[in-house]
DNA sequence: GCATTACGGACTAATTCGGTCCCTTTTTAA
DNA sequence: TTAAAAAGGGACCGAATTAGTCCGTAATGC
């Protein structure tokens, strides 16, 4: 069941609501609107913060909105966001970690194609596209 | 981090090497010589084998060997005979999980949209370019 | 008959993930 | 000036998943 995590929907969900509804607001209010427990909430808008896909207002008064427009921000960026580099195995150039049989293993390098398929693909849905009304039937996802 | 799990990147390795040796070999070969530990050798393969991806033979001088060829299994193949269906969100139709913020959500169906777009991406790579002896260089993975 | 090998599943330790909580800082408004 | 509202940062814990091992059973060849 190869998946995002949950933190990572959650935030794609609250973006698409701060793409809606175009105003500051509290996580709170954000929390109300989308179902989403409020100290998720908080934790993902921290996160997001991080990256500059969304701005904060302190204070009273204070909350979050959408830091770029819509269009410019893919579900890639999204996912990196929360989740950091998107690196499918440990021999991929993004990954940090290492990997023990790195050594013997017959295809050195090869994911790395794989995963540009994979970032090329999240990279073409943008924010836009995500909070538009309707799915979008008919339009070729590739 | 945006990653498959380890199962799945030992499971291609394991596939590679039987590309690469195109006859039947036991398990305890297969890990002897991929570095990946026979156990888990074992495991995966049994996994593989209920897809039929490879052929098992059973008795004294068995093994495993490829079941398709090589240039007909696509990554995406790969993932799903390990992992299952992808499903990067459960309200995708392929998964069976239920979301509990389902209801209020407010892009119920555009995660198909990407979803599709990913499986997509994964079915552009076959075994046999995972097999290639050099990466290939100056093709677009996209 | 015996050695070899796959098959199926149970089991456990380790790791990661999801979610909560608390305290600090900033800002507004009474 | 004070109090309330809100974000910021991080620690923390229980639950769920994963990685890996192990065992007994069934099939096959010598
Ligand atoms: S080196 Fe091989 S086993 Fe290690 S992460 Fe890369 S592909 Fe996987
Ligand atoms: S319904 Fe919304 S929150 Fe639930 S899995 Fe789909 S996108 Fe995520």
């Amino acid at each position: 069941m190869f998946r995002i995590n949950r933190m990572t929907d959650y935030a794609v969900v609250l973006l698409v609501d701060m793409a809606r509804k175009r105003t500051v607001r509290s996580a709170q209010q954000i929390a109300a609107e989308t179902g989403v427990p409020l100290p998720t909430v908080s934790k993902i808008m921290k996160t997001l913060t991080r990256d500059g896909l969304v701005t904060s207002v302190r204070g009273a008064g204070g909350g979050y909105a959408l830091g770029r427009e819509p269009g410019v921000i893919t579900v890639a960026d999204m996912i990196q966001a929360v989740e950091g580099p998107i690196a499918l195995t440990s021999c991929v150039e993004e990954a940090e970690e290492e990997c023990g049989i790195e050594s013997l293993c017959p295809m050195h390098g090869h994911w790395t194609q794989v995963n540009t398929a994979v970032r090329g693909a999240l990279a073409t849905v943008s924010l836009a596209d995500m909070a538009a009304d309707q799915p979008m039937f008919g339009v070729p996802a590739q």
